[in-house]
DNA sequence: GAGTGTGAATTTCTTCACAGCT
DNA sequence: AGCTGTGAAGAAATTCACACTC
């Protein structure tokens, strides 16, 4: 119970986080793997397997108490204290990752905002102070800054990257339509709207070939 | 060879495809299995047994003909036509997704905005115009809408999910930190940034933990 | 009775390795 | 010689099922 946490693990305790905070807005103060899958469509099993690789949380016949459990996830997923995160890249894009109100309750702060657009420099968009990115080194140096969300076009990605990576960035949330490449142990998360929608579209001509008439009829 | 393609198969296809597109724009007219994994950090035998699922598209000894593949992506996909879509919520975020340029070159056209703000309604915005949430209904029907984007409050997405699903919705994007359920065979993908960024922080305090002194140091 | 924690069983996904084509 | 396509092997993830606890 101390080895490596797979990928997949890691990947669902934000959305258990999530449903945690959740309930316990509604009141509740107890949560049953049964429940809490039934709110994120995953069993039972599944989620008693994920958290039992970082511990016993539950109690047999109750469940799990939401107080501790959200306790014990905040901590594990290092959330448990604030997070200074610099943009890069005040385009269209950039503009609305920083007038997005969701990451202060997070805990995640836009310390600084970068963009390579001297017409943008010394301006504030929505409280944050765009610099020019030849700052961007010691403005990292200086506020302990691990985590950079991308937001540049795409043929700037992978450069940027390479220049945050240098500058000691250690996680990259990339808004860019680019699969970027870097070194261990740097972590990217990519989101990708047209991706999703190409995923997506493919089911939806899958439903159409049901549709047409089928060599044997009937339900599988 | 005609079974059901599972999902992380899916998943890679367009990222295959937007790879593929870069490397006709590079001039190259010949790939193989071999270099399209460096570019996406996918292993060569994980691309062949991932096109497998949908024919023979390469020859041996050269690899696969970029202009033919692209042809058969782009079909497999659903995307060798042009895909209406609503965007619901013309919020910051929903006004960040109808500024993007990123869907019509790939084959999506935003073709009409909701919002249930009467303050929106009958303004353009980004080229498109803004109507009632009553409104919807016809207007899916009327277009043949398929396709819906979901940028509304966190606490109003289940709700339009829900109608969206009712006027004939079949795949939702969905830009609400909120795990949408919906019935088969409809499909959500969501894009949530703090999500993201929580998964990311796990892995920086992970960092952490083996900078400190470990009970038995060496590499494993 | 209800529900966790977890080895074992099962399913799914990935990688191997090689026959066969160019 | 180079590279695909694919059964078989292997690894990883999920689910089962039940002893155990409250």
């Amino acid at each position: 119970m101390r080895g490596e946490i797979p990928d997949v693990v890691v990947g669902r305790l934000p959305r258990y986080l999530r449903a945690l905070h959740a309930l316990q807005a509604a009141g509740a103060e107890v949560v049953s793997s049964q429940d809490l899958g039934k709110r994120l469509q995953v069993t039972p099993a599944q989620i008693r397997k994920d958290l039992s690789y970082f511990g016993r949380f539950g109690k047999q016949g109750r469940g799990y108490n939401i107080t501790y459990l959200l306790e014990d996830l905040t901590q594990i997923l290092g959330l448990d204290r604030r997070w200074p995160v610099i943009l890069v890249g005040v385009g269209r894009l950039g503009r609305a990752v920083l007038g997005y109100p969701g990451f202060t309750p997070e805990g995640f702060d836009v310390v600084g905002a970068f963009d390579a657009d001297e017409a943008l420099v010394g301006q504030q968009v929505s409280g944050v102070m765009v610099r020019h990115v030849s700052d961007m080194a010691s403005f990292i140096q200086q506020h302990s800054v691990r985590i950079a969300i991308v937001a540049v076009p795409a043929r700037a990605a992978q450069g940027m990257a390479d220049r945050l990576v240098g500058y000691g960035i250690q996680a990259i949330l990339n808004y860019a339509p680019v699969n970027l490449q870097v070194p261990p142990p740097v972590r990217v998360r990519t989101l990708d709207p047209v991706l999703a929608l190409e995923a997506l579209t493919f089911y939806l001509q899958t439903l159409e070939r049901q549709r047409e008439p089928a060599p044997s009829g009937g339900r599988g």
